[in-house]
DNA sequence: CGACCAGCCCAAAGCGCTTTGGCGTTCCCG
DNA sequence: CGGGAACGCCAAAGCGCTTTGGGCTGGTCG
């Protein structure tokens, strides 16, 4: 069923009947409801091939989503991110494209993109220090909103971020507040600009009581179990180990906790965690109380909030760049106590 | 840079520029080159939306991805599946579209988007048990692979499955050769064919020695930690608890093992635990020995193969239905030993 | 009463590509 | 040397929609 058809079923012009179905002002009430009621009998639905040549406009929006450079990691906290977007756009009417990348294909897939004309939008997802992304989208002219910020890019740009660096500030005080002035970093790669400002937000933290970096415990990598497991076992083998840990993620934390467990460690009495909670829906962090301290922003809720900016550019293109800082929830729960003495690893 | 105008660049037709670029043997090889760097000199990518309505084909397939009915989880596992199918679409040009819906608004997804034509394929992701989607899809009419199969749908398609009734069955066997006979099974919803499967396999390897089924043993839930941790609780609460647990995910699995280090005992020696870990990237069942005695499919090749059957069934629709199931791979790890008496909970 | 203006509706021209149906050349072979 | 196939190219007709630029009523106002 196509217009030609449903139009001279109703013995209108393909315009008119075009016209009464997107709330045109040009055609009596009448007849729009008369439309309507054949539309929705026929199941009419506008090919959307042929709408978005007739009009240049796709109705998509494109997610482009880095592979993790070493072992082609996909970020699990993507998959909320784009559940929030992902029904922003459905109330536009806007569809979501996907494309995984390997980092090095990007400047290619955003070249294409843009001269095939596929979508309306993109989101940049995990934005670099000095990201190219933003240049280069800014020279192709195709409306984003970056998912994140990216350090040392001087232009200005849609952005909606967390405040990571206020959040590992608070939690470091938090720590130190309790007596810790050992604390260890497990944080995401560097490279990313979220990790950046969060090992930034931790050194000033202990910086303002006087404690210097110590890059023995600050380790960076995938956000996976593994690399929480495993570097917490190298930091409690360290010679003067840390007392207390912050966590990027809590897929990292969890990493951590097997790793106490193994060295017959607990959390809170023998060693504090704070982990960073993208507040996922599988992976709930207690319903009742938090089973680890916790700096918690929902990303399912950042994913909302970069879609709403996005359609908003998308319709008004002249509105200015916005942007948008979010700021954790810092939730206390059971994996932070006050700092005793070194804790001895009784090997188990 | 469109067609028109580069054709007119060469001095050529529309017909043969397009000709050229497509493949077509009706053009020359000299005039071919001369096209294509002609094209390339001045990045001309043929307009998607154009294409797509002269010729009826969109070059991109369809993720519907069902939200967990009662609490809105979005399962994790298909950021990997995505990662990837997404990667086979790629390298035959077809783009990723993806939505993430509540059941509710299913059925009307499905019809919108074959009325729409806004894709040449659909992959159903996690069907139910009956699933009613696989008879509406064979009405529409549209290509589809569905990710698993749904017991009770008498009629042939297209599917990708994991053999999770053996699976399920061969790990009952193996927990019973070391001597379990209270086996308890945290599985997801049951719902879900994949679930079902499961739960068929683990009760059909009970009856085998004689065992029935105890529908106290047995839970199902969204596939969450806090559900992992939760049902260990309760279960290992009961009057005469399991000795073995079969969980149907590692984030279950990572849940019973936070219950099971809050109740002071130990994976192995007190209670033993097997997962099926669908090999996810950030959630590697450790890299040399495997934390939990596992049932291994990387759901990452399970969408690589269903993209494939997809590709196959759009380039050829006549080539008749295709099927495919994968064995998982039995991995012994560190969480399974003998069975002892009962565990005694010390509330810890 | 005539001019004008809304109010409704329509025909037709794109949007940028593919593809059908031909049209001139060239080349080969009888 | 002439006829026909093979080759290489082109003009034009779609694909299904939107949108421009009218055209025809019927009512209103001077």
């Amino acid at each position: 069923m196509n217009l030609k058809e449903l139009a001279s079923k109703l013995g209108l012009s393909q315009t008119t009947v075009s016209r009464a179905l997107n709330g045109y002002p040009e055609v009596s009430e009448a007849t729009r409801l008369r439309v309507e009621a054949a539309a929705a009998l026929h199941n009419y639905q506008p090919n959307v091939r042929a709408k978005a040549l007739a009009t240049g406009r796709s109705m998509a929006i494109a997610h482009i989503v880095p592979l993790g450079s070493e072992h082609e990691i996909v970020n699990p906290v993507f998959a909320d991110f784009i559940a929030g977007a992902g029904a922003v756009y459905a109330q536009h009417g806007y569809v979501t494209h996907l494309s995984i990348v390997k980092e090095t294909d990007e400047q290619k897939i955003y070249r294409d993109i843009a001269a095939k004309g596929t979508v309306d939008g993109i989101i940049v997802h995990a934005p670099r220090v000095r990201d190219g992304r933003i240049e280069l989208l800014q020279q192709i002219g195709l409306p984003f909103v970056v998912h994140g910020r990216s350090s040392g890019v001087a232009s200005d740009y849609n952005w909606v971020d967390v405040n990571n660096r206020r959040a590992f500030e608070r939690a470091t005080n938090f720590l130190m507040d309790l007596g810790h002035h050992r604390i260890g970093l497990i944080n995401g790669i560097e490279e990313l600009d979220f990790a950046a400002r969060r090992r930034a937000g931790y050194l000033s933290a202990l910086a303002s009581r006087g404690i210097g970096e110590d890059p023995g415990i600050i380790r960076s990598g995938e956000m996976t179990e593994h690399h929480g497991y495993a570097t917490t076992r190298a930091l409690l083998g360290l010679p003067d180990p840390p007392t207390a840990l912050l966590a990027s993620s809590m897929i990292i934390a969890f990493g951590i906790r097997r790793a106490l467990d193994d060295l017959g460690l607990r959390l809170n009495r023998d060693i504090s965690v704070i982990a960073h909670d993208d507040d996922l829906s599988y992976f709930e962090n207690g319903p009742d109380i938090p089973i680890f301290t916790a700096l918690r922003s929902s990303v399912r809720q950042a994913g909302q909030r970069v879609a709403r900016l996005l359609m908003a550019q998308i319709s008004k293109p002249q509105s200015g760049f916005m942007q948008e800082l979010l700021e954790v929830d810092f939730v206390v729960g059971q994996s932070t106590g006050p700092a005793r003495q070194t804790p001895t690893a009784r090997q188990g």
